[in-house]
DNA sequence: GCCATTTCAGAATAGTCATTCTAAAAACCA
DNA sequence: TGGTTTTTAGAATGACTATTCTGAAATGGC
């Protein structure tokens, strides 16, 4: 197959991004990529460049993916704030359970060696974006009293993402989703306003 | 040097540990092994067997360490259980963001590909010790009242678990100790009993 | 249907790695 | 010291990798 339409391109990427996930960045040989995208050798190369050029857009593809689904639910004005970082947890907890294959950008984070720059950078950027939708929906939350005052927003939203890239290391060690549906629920029955519990 | 003697063995573990953590397994190449403990290559292989059964090694070493530190806090019967909590986590944090390697087992846990069967089971013996520890502390900590009813004991050491996983990742991405050290004070105070807040 | 261009599959290349081998150096011991 | 064993440093091996090259096949335009 070759590179030519964007749709092809966007496919070959998704291809990419499920096999880095599944078998990681080092295990993953440029063999596989192009088994799983059905491109080949040359077409892969002449379109991206090279595997680490093909991994950077399947690192950008898992997150815009990912990045959709939570500000979706983390913006929606019908929705209680807590509920709707409920469902974002709900999502990502559901998702890495069943793959067994934690989260690609925890998986690439703590990766061997020190990090390459530019995925160092991708993720810095990432996760300043969550960070600022988590500190969006918890001062909804707190202005309609719905938020423990024991915690600041700002621990409360860096709290927030580190429960989530726990997870992610224990999804990749085969928590099952219940376990981790449960630390999750108990977080947030704590971080919501005793007045509600 | 040669590996004849214990101590010169336990240096070369130390040794190999420090760079495994440092590096990565793979990325960490048998030369640099031979540069950092100081045995030949022919000593090592004799030693050990090979590349994988240092690495066992080192990962043992790695968490005997952080097990005394580990268990010596929280079975101090002086110390109030949610404090000896927050030592075990000021010693990791601090460690951890001292390094900016992370942790060992996080990064191993997560590392490419599927685990090693023998580094797995490795990480759930692990995981199992500290989660049986925590549940003690909490256990003592709801015997005295300290400890918020909303949470389960179960659930409470399975997020401290989760909460340590995630700094392990935060850590790697160069977290500093402040933002860590904040995330886990929010932490423990909504677990601690509201009468105590 | 024919030629020019693109696309293909796999071979060739160059590099890395863990591991084993080897021949010299060192250590040991009488 | 002399002779045997151990230890060493580095070369050889064999397997694997990403990347580039190549000659054949397919495609596209006319």
């Amino acid at each position: 197959m070759s590179p030519r339409s964007l749709t092809d391109r966007s496919q070959a990427i998704d291809a990419a991004k499920e096999l880095f996930w599944r078998r990681g960045y080092e295990d993953a040989s440029i063999e596989e990529v192009v088994q799983a995208t059905g491109f080949n050798r040359y077409a892969l190369y002449s379109a991206f460049g090279g595997k680490r050029e093909i991994f950077l857009a399947a690192l950008d593809a898992y997150y815009q993916e990912r990045r959709s689904i939570f500000l979706t639910n983390l913006d929606d004005p019908e929705t209680a704030p807590l509920d709707a970082i409920r469902r974002v947890f709900e999502f990502a907890i559901t998702e890495m359970a069943e793959r067994g294959t934690g989260c690609l950008m925890c998986n690439v984070a703590t990766g061997a060696g020190p990090l390459d720059p530019l995925v160092a950078e991708r993720i810095e950027t990432y996760l300043e974006e969550i960070r600022c939708a988590y500190i969006d929906a918890l001062e909804r939350a707190q202005s309609r009293n719905e938020l423990n005052p024991v915690m600041s927003i700002e621990a409360g939203a860096a709290l927030l993402i580190t429960l989530m890239l726990g997870l992610g290391v224990h999804a990749k060690r085969g928590a099952s989703a219940a376990v981790m549906l449960d630390v999750f629920d108990s977080t947030i029955k704590l971080m919501a306003s005793p007045s509600v519990q």
